[in-house]
DNA sequence: TGTACATCAGTGAACGCGCGTTCACTGATGTAC
DNA sequence: TGTACATCAGTGAACGCGCGTTCACTGATGTAC
């Protein structure tokens, strides 16, 4: 080898990490090849040294930004546990910070709705990741009459998703506060007690 | 005039039923002009007779959409009150028939992702529409700790939006409706008593 | 009633542009001697 | 150490295509007499 043996592979990497800002910031149509390279700091035609096609790249960003945002809700806070433990979650997730940073923040809120549209490996990977949210999840919930801790956490995160989704559709910054603030009262007082 | 009175007006309204099915199904970018107008059974030359521009017809388009909604949210099952009728109304959100309906289901779902990429016009359309939800469903619910009636349906329309969003995107039908089932509990739970 | 005419909603070709993808080439790199 | 060479990641021009928008035109319509 002529080049050192990691430099392809960091390049890709690069292309990884400038896809999951575009593609957040302007949806799968809008995100173009040419606009991911050039974030990229690369022209489009080396492109498909890397990857098969567009939607390979989609795919597999997906995965991983899915990967990375397991982590956050498996790790953040492990010094806590139980209904602690999802409060110190919900407060960041639903959090005016992470309303405006969109092409870092949590993948779904942009780009689940592109899924029933894309294609198949990329519906895929997404439940896989789904899967591991709500086992990282499930064990800081308790049941509630018929709904199992599983159930709960499906419930949870969806409440996430639709809370971050509707509160950077409004323009208005003290609505979209209030839609945010709504939604983390909901989860305080579904977790029982203490609420304010 | 030569031609019927209401000739033209009926010509734009097919456009705009023609977009309320495109742009769900496709999404603002993938929606082009020429698919709108296709839809509507005619070419795409004819629509600036009766637009500005496509983001004119999306934010029109948005708003005529919404008001619909509104009216399902505010009339259907008018015999009932209270709980009943937010279960009533969350049932029907929350189907498996719906997931399917994209096309011709509730705008929100496809479409709030990209509001924050449209232009102010939708963004205001949707606040208007939101605000007005939220009245239909806020006489029946109940406060709860410091969450006003109002609090409670906003974070009541983020569960339903965010369900639905994450339902649609996994492949496997049986999650899909174990996400829906999970939701629809989790409001169960939180309308008080009647959980099974 | 029948014919000539004015209207205008809608057609379809054209525009400049950006898309995803291909491919002949370049030039910085490390190797061989 | 210095020079000639082989490699290959990345460039940039080109492809066919569909986009949003414009505009000269068409032809079905209702009107006038």
């Amino acid at each position: 080898m002529r080049y050192p043996a990691d430099h392809k592979q960091k390049t890709r990497q690069r292309i990884l990490d400038a896809a999951a800002v575009v593609f957040r910031r302007e949806g799968l149509q809008a995100g173009s090849v040419d606009k991911v390279m050039g974030e990229a700091g690369l022209t489009a035609g080396g492109f498909y040294t890397h990857f098969t096609s567009k939607e390979a790249l989609f795919a597999e960003m997906l995965t991983e930004a899915l990967r990375q945002g397991r982590v956050i809700f498996g790790k953040e806070d492990e010094g806590l546990t139980g209904s602690e433990r999802i409060r110190a979650i919900v407060g960041k997730y639903l959090s005016p910070a992470h309303r405006r940073m969109i092409d870092r923040g949590c993948p779904m809120p942009p780009l689940l709705p592109e899924l029933p549209r894309a294609g198949e490996p990329a519906r895929r990977a997404f439940e896989e990741a789904l899967g591991a949210i709500v086992a990282a999840l499930e064990p800081h919930l308790e049941e509630d009459g018929g709904a199992t801790r599983s159930d709960r956490a499906l419930a949870l995160v969806a409440l996430l998703v639709g809370g971050m989704t509707l509160s950077r559709a409004v323009a208005d910054d003290a609505l979209a506060n209030r839609i945010l603030a709504a939604c983390r009262d909901q989860i305080d007082a579904s977790l029982g007690a203490k609420s304010d």
